[in-house]
DNA sequence: TTCCGAGTGATACTTGACTATCAAAACGGA
DNA sequence: TCCGTTTTGATAGTCAAGTATCACTCGGAA
């Protein structure tokens, strides 16, 4: 039987309220901040029920760590700053993408990820 | 001084005469058909080189391991099959990507990657 | 309140991709 | 051909993300 914990809740709260995909690490820093002591390891294996669960995503960007997302979001796409490595959401998509398969291919699911400077590093670099 | 070597010529020329991009395991098959006892530190070593002369590209997607493709092809995108866990080129791009982004932010480089069946994987599934 | 199985935190371990080390072999100009 | 320099192959090491272990603590039904 699965037990309600301190721990479990605060992970899943600092994940749902983000607006951003976070780390590993930035989500234990969130969490740590309402149950101190929190240990690494309780938030992979937080993360990894959570993931089977499908109530969190496991975004992996080519040149950014691990992010961590609520999956109750709309579908959207990723914009990696290169200078700060922050990742962010972009909503919406783009048609024609199934245009782009060769004959024979079949399209499951798709991601876009640009990289480029994020208006905070654009506007102080 | 640089010298020339076997293993050099045939690594480059394994990348070079391939389709699709390939893993470094790959490129040390192929090419220890013509150099045999290829080291795996020498094929990653090259290839370190290569990507830094920017004759060879590092290609990451999520879920599957990096690849390395000729940097001489043409602008395009990348397919990986979900059951055989090969990656491969999709020519052609799509327009209105700049749309995307938030305001403010400044894109310097995009990536589209599907995810699905392969051509063989659909067929003989 | 008790009590036992589930959960936690610390930390050692694993895994995969890649790098460092070093003796031996290969290059290639003289 | 000679010979100093570069490169190679084997292998040990590194690094980061995540997992296993285990003693201790917590949750919650009775």
């Amino acid at each position: 039987m699965a037990y309600k914990t301190r721990q479990r809740d605060a992970i899943w709260e600092v994940i749902d309220a983000s607006a951003q995909p976070l780390t590993a690490q930035a989500i234990r820093q969130r969490a740590a901040q309402r149950v101190k002591g929190l240990g690494i390891a309780t938030v992979y294996r937080t993360l990894k029920q959570l993931v089977e669960e499908g109530q969190v995503k496991h975004i992996e960007l080519a040149g950014a760590q691990p992010h961590y997302e609520s999956s109750a979001r709309h579908h959207h796409h990723f914009f990696l700053c290169e200078k700060c490595k922050h990742v962010f959401d972009m909503m919406g998509c783009l048609r024609g993408i199934p245009n782009l398969l060769p004959k024979g291919y079949h399209m499951r699911r798709h991601e876009i990820v640009i990289y480029g400077d994020c208006a905070g590093c654009s506007t102080f670099a």
